[in-house]
DNA sequence: GCACAGTTGAAACAAGTGTGCTAAAAAAGA
DNA sequence: TCTTTTTTAGCACACTTGTTTCAACTGTGC
């Protein structure tokens, strides 16, 4: 028998090269053979773990959405556990906490953010991506809804506001902060992402 | 002397064609000979116009930006040129008119969105593209900053609003709701953007 | 009609791509 | 040690890319 190697790591450890080439030098780059030497593997070995190059791009772009969504997920769980807190700033501040894993705020998030945007504007031509993309889609959706109920569930909540319509508005400022943070960083730095976040799901809650 | 041909025509002709392909097949394909094709030009004759590819590239997205940002500005010296109107109703209708050049509610406009977000993307990891990018971040920037400072004039406004701050939180709105328009078009539909503007318009002015 | 400019078209090149195929290397079981 | 199977490495092919080069075409001014 061979080299004793988990296939599914070694499919993973390929997928963190392909992340490392796109937000590096973008998803136009991400060939097989940058992939490859990014990887510190032959060409042959990622052929070995994945059939295709869309198989391979379907899967890092799987593992993409998933990291971020798990992340955002485990705070979520963890916010929806426990009582809601009754000072404004404090439902804003465990809110926030859930959503600031949807946004570049660190180096590592940042390189998600880039990889996830790459991807799904590539979903958009490439039938190949599309379902992962539709996929990621829900996901984000269903995080930001439930944040937007346990906000909206709090007495301190502006009246007639519709759940699902917050959702939208709030889904696209993510959306816009995130690409702006990852496409202009010197204008749009963490601190104010933060901030602009803060401010929207303050202006959410009855003064 | 030769057939009369204005090369800022043909270079326009050219850079539609790069629209063309960018929107139907994505940037990755907008290769010197697929443009060539849908331009029904051959290859020699674009690149008689354009030395290079990365010219025409900078080109385009120049004409890209400058043809969105044109709409909202006509909109714009509009609005600025006649005293606000007195109901919140028509302020936000007002403001909502000109922000709208900027987001994809028709199919041109759609087209227009998805060649911005993929040049917008490209020029983060492409040198040939950043200082496009950066002047287009500018006219956006001075374009909604500009709609702010009108609607905060308005007496109706909430007191307290940083117009700096709002404008942030706007650009990333704007940003993030074209984004979801242009690849989710069936979860986004035109008329679910034109309200979440106005609701978010409506939010700044007091109730 | 002629000449000359701009304009077009095509062939060719080097580089890079995905993919198919083959053979060496490696390691665990016999 | 030998076998077997996974893993690795490498070559080759067809294709697309940007770019260069050169020849043909075209229409206007003389």
């Amino acid at each position: 028998m061979p080299k004793i190697i988990d296939a599914d790591d070694r499919r993973e450890l390929v997928a963190d090269a392909v992340f490392n080439v796109i937000s590096e030098r973008g998803l136009a780059q991400a060939s097989l053979r940058n992939v490859a030497q990014a990887a510190g593997l032959a060409l042959g070995s990622v052929r070995h773990y994945f059939d295709n190059q869309a198989e391979l791009m379907e899967f890092a772009c799987r593992v993409n959405s998933e990291r971020i969504h798990v992340r955002a997920l485990d705070k979520l769980e963890v916010l929806e556990g426990q009582p809601l807190p009754g000072a404004a700033v404090e439902v804003v501040e465990a809110c926030a906490g859930v959503l600031e894993e949807l946004l570049p705020l660190d180096e590592a998030r940042r390189a998600d953010a880039v990889v996830h945007m790459e991807f799904m504007l590539a979903a958009r031509t490439n039938t190949e991506l599309s379902a992962a993309a539709r996929d990621d889609y829900r996901a984000t959706g269903a995080v930001v809804g439930r944040v937007v109920l346990q906000l909206l569930e709090s007495p301190l909540a502006t009246a007639n506001l519709v759940p699902v319509d917050e959702a939208e508005r709030l889904i696209g400022l993510l959306d816009g902060l995130s690409l702006r943070m990852v496409l202009q960083p010197d204008w749009a730095a963490p601190e104010q992402g933060r901030a602009t976040l803060r401010r929207h799901l303050n202006a959410l809650l009855a003064n």
